[in-house]
DNA sequence: TCTGTTTGAACGAATATTCAATTTATTGAA
DNA sequence: TTCAATAAATTGAATATTCGTTCAAACAGA
């Protein structure tokens, strides 16, 4: 088997102590001390292997965003490919795995925050968005009119965004089997407003 | 005309300036210095007034909050006294802040993570919350079941957190009306769906 | 003059970055 | 295999910068 190299191997460690320390102390309380102390390395090896504290940073929400990408495309293999179905899938793997710790939307809101001040954590933040939405309008069409697609679309998404926001306040309170009920009933009314009676 | 006393102009001009540094520099680019810059007051001024800089951001998420609270308050009063007006009102109000000040989200959204390491924050954020939640309820209570009201009230608390998100990320390209549409298309739609068909 | 207001230089604490020194790993000749 | 030579990885003290707070002094109005 390929082990991985050291370099791997390091970068790996410090972006998860990086997340550790964010969802412990904050995004303003992740200091370089504090994430190689969590790392168990030294703060030399943080501009070694990122460049800078910014760089390290970054990687950090690509990780986040890859795995969430990750998350949506395994759910969604594992369903029946019709529309609704697909549409399920989306929102449970929004709510899912690197996301079910009950403190990452506390980090999520961090970076979401941080994004406004960076123009390259915007970047991706939008890559991420636009991929949801044009996820969420694909399977939409086959279930209403286009032009209430995209509306249902940006609801939808403006959802999945607010319990998360929602998640990140209450603080280890985290329900996200309420918060994914929520999103299907909605998605479930919007198709049957959209349709009329059948 | 009683003129303010000077403690309380300083105290909202440099409330003010600290929205203004917020929007521009992000909650951690908001020093003390460049807030004591943009009030033209000196940074002595801060102390003295507050204690800390700590107290003048606790004083501006206050204001902020409070400013929520009126807008709401007059939106309501100017419209019929039935259910469904109201419900829309608080929409409205949701977002006219949004419509005022193009950047105002971000500031919103700075506050929000800021809250989650700051009790004090937090549970004013609370507080506010739980005043949507409840008013949401009460109107929603005189249009369908009980046991869908709170859902509903939830749904409709996440969709508008949802869109200020939204909103705060489009970098000054924000459409208030749009957001504000869809809201609205979502509560006629859960009236509907909670009512069978008329 | 007296009181409340305002200033801003000085200070100390915190922190990202740098880099010379040290440790660890790899190589290849004997 | 052994071992010295070389390269790569890692350390952490030193540095420079930034920022919140303090407070003695200056100022303004009554």
């Amino acid at each position: 088997m390929a082990r991985p190299g050291v370099e791997t191997i390091r970068r790996q460690q410090l972006i998860e102590a990086t997340l550790k320390v964010i969802e412990q102390h904050g995004f303003q309380g992740a200091t370089i001390g504090k994430i190689a102390g969590a790392s168990e390395l030294s703060v030399g090896i943080v501009s070694h292997y990122f460049g800078s504290k910014q760089g390290l940073l970054e990687a950090t929400m690509r990780y986040l965003l890859s795995s969430l990408r990750h998350d949506v495309q395994a759910l969604m293999a594992a369903r029946p490919n019709e529309p609704r179905e697909r549409l399920m899938a989306i929102v449970d793997a929004n709510f899912s795995g690197v996301q079910t710790n009950a403190q990452s939307a506390k980090t999520w809101l961090a970076f979401w925050t941080q994004a406004m001040h960076s123009p390259e954590l915007m970047r991706l933040q939008r890559v991420n968005e636009r991929r949801l939405l044009s996820n969420l309008v694909f399977y939409l069409h086959q279930l209403m009119p286009p032009e209430r697609a995209l509306t249902t679309a940006q609801t939808i998404a403006a959802l999945i965004d607010g319990f998360w926001l929602r998640a990140a306040m209450s603080e280890g309170r985290i329900e996200p089997n309420e918060a994914v009920a929520l999103c299907k009933t909605y998605i479930d009314q919007a198709i049957y407003a959209n349709n009329g009676v059948h």
